[in-house]
DNA sequence: TTGAAAGCGCTAACAA
DNA sequence: TTGTTAGCGCTTTCAA
């Protein structure tokens, strides 16, 4: 292996010119400096960068923590961090929890353990990551739900408006024509499902219309809870003419619900969706979605690290992006009745 | 920070002692082990990966440099990955060359700078990823698409039986009745795209159908590839009644173009798609698709990784796993005409 | 079975 | 401006 002491012997300077120059810290003479850079690229150095760790006490390593890579949300949001990291020399570890929190645990560890130099977490529920990390000094971002260390000013974070863009989404189904819309949200002890059931209920009551309870579900944020949740909806005596579902995994077990019944959307069923998906265009009827700003929260969120990191600002900083609504035919509005 | 010095003290025994119970290697008195390892609890020690990889000139750190982390093959595969690493006590850095060269560099000299253990890697096309960190020594596995470092036993492989994939999804659209089926395949420097290739040219062999050049098409395995070229086809003088799109972003490309036009699938039309995508079963007609063991491919390479870290293996291994067809609705049949 | 001591490759305080 | 030197925390000979 090459090491700098290579390196200095070859250029014949010390070690810590080598380092000096390499890092460019410190004054050194220009020729000296050209001669190291020639030794190195001649013997291929490459930095040990364990040893430099080591010494510096950190690494150059940012640990992504979310709990589902499958989940578009989080991979989109995962190309916004990486692309501020590689920028800034960093690179990404990414973290899955499978909302495990034996899995979540151990990435935890390693994150300790690798001294890594920051964190960005999307918590799963009664999650301990978030107060492990801050309790080690840790610079820790929270995206996506509010949690204990970011409302108490311990920890960055980065949220997107959901009560507004579940009020516009539900808004906008009232605007089609709708006018018996059902909810189907997450689950209580999430602050983004509180939030989107706020929304929806908002908008209902600026429109006048009466909220009823038997139009509410509250499933798991998952494939399953959102097809139980459509049948018991579809089942009910007085079923609904509208769905506002409240995260994209959800939206899916919704759908095919509502295909293997043969429903017809938009006309017997009004369906908007929250989070944007890749196939939102090619199902048919396309699919109206409140699309988040994924690749922006991970950018927002990387940048907020950033600083942390440089100790450029002490105190915590909280980020609301806003979400827009993507307009398809799934919402386009009840059967025209015939006047009779 | 708590040291090993700081266990050892509490414990009251040496150094060398705590590293032996903690990394369970020698003898060690049982009574002094059970000794350091509460000393190690009553201080929550956790160990320093960082001193432990420069000491022994490795990382538990596994690097999955793939070309797009929003495709679902790859974040599927990359669970598989991840739940072998964790399972033998490594985490698994996800990097995202997003099929440009200089960001797959970089990631490959943060590989050798943190002296990963290991790496899985799904090369880009014309990288030099792979020969890099052979030429370094550094374990790696390679995914999904054959190179030279794997034909020539340099590295291992896990790839698919692409050409019987292909050669099954053509002989189901021959069965279901269509005769003129048309191919939409990646570029020529990819042996995925050519293996598929084969498999469709195989099956109409085999059918004694005749191979119409003018009914292939060769894209870039991008959604607006699939695109133009499902265009191009459906423009000719004499039109396919079936096509087999050779990948998944191929073939949102391809379906859009499809729905766009109106053409009636599978009745006009027959589609299958290699590569499962979770919403094959909400487009409507539901998608017929090739679907890769994903989360084994990962599974299987991650095996190969550890194998090869551990030294159990000096020679190159090769696994090939097999595709399975899922017969949905979109390759239903031609309509029937009545016979006159 | 245990401990002392060396050293992994680097950076940074200090001296020259 | 440059070099000498002392560790960072750990593992691992080697000697006891």
């Amino acid at each position: 292996m090459v090491t700098i002491y290579d390196v200095a012997e070859r250029a014949g300077v010390s070690a810590s010119t080598v380092s000096r120059v390499l890092n460019d810290v410190g004054r050194v003479d220009a020729t000296l400096a050209e001669r190291v850079r020639e030794a190195a690229t001649e013997l291929s150095y490459q930095r040990n960068v364990v040893a430099r760790n080591l010494r510096r006490q950190t690494s150059s390593l940012w640990a992504v923590l979310i709990s589902d890579v499958e989940n578009p949300f989080f991979t989109s949001l995962v190309r916004g961090v990486e692309d501020v990291a590689l920028d800034v020399g960093f690179s990404v570890v990414l973290c899955n929890s499978d909302e495990k929190a034996d899995k979540e645990d151990s990435y935890v560890s390693a994150v300790l353990g690798e001294k890594m130099a920051g964190v960005l977490v999307s918590p799963a529920r009664q999650s301990t990551a978030v107060d492990r990390l801050v309790a080690a000094d840790v610079p820790v971002v929270v995206l996506d739900r509010a949690v204990a260390a970011t409302d108490s000013g311990l920890a960055d974070g980065v949220l997107v408006d959901n009560e507004s863009g579940a009020r516009r989404a539900t808004s906008h189904l009232v605007e089609a024509g709708y006018r018996r819309i059902a909810c189907i949200t997450g689950p209580a002890a999430l602050s983004t499902a509180s939030a989107r059931l706020r929304g929806y209920k908002a908008a209902l009551w600026e429109a006048g219309l009466e909220a009823d309870e038997g139009l509410v579900r509250r499933a798991d944020f998952r494939e399953a809870g959102g097809s139980a949740a459509m049948s018991s909806l579809l089942d009910a005596p007085d079923p609904p003419d509208a769905v506002f579902v409240a995260n994209n995994l959800m939206t899916v077990g919704a759908i095919e619900v509502i295909a293997q019944r043969g429903i017809d959307v938009p006309a017997e069923l009004g369906v908007v969706g929250f989070d944007e998906v890749p196939w939102a265009g090619l199902v048919r009827p396309s699919l109206t979605t409140v699309a988040q700003p994924t690749y922006e929260i991970g950018k927002v969120a990387a940048q907020l690290l950033v600083e942390r990191i440089r100790g450029e600002r002490a105190e915590a900083a909280h980020r609301t992006l806003s979400t827009e609504l993507r307009v398809r035919s799934s919402s386009a509005g009840p059967r025209t009745r015939a006047v009779s």
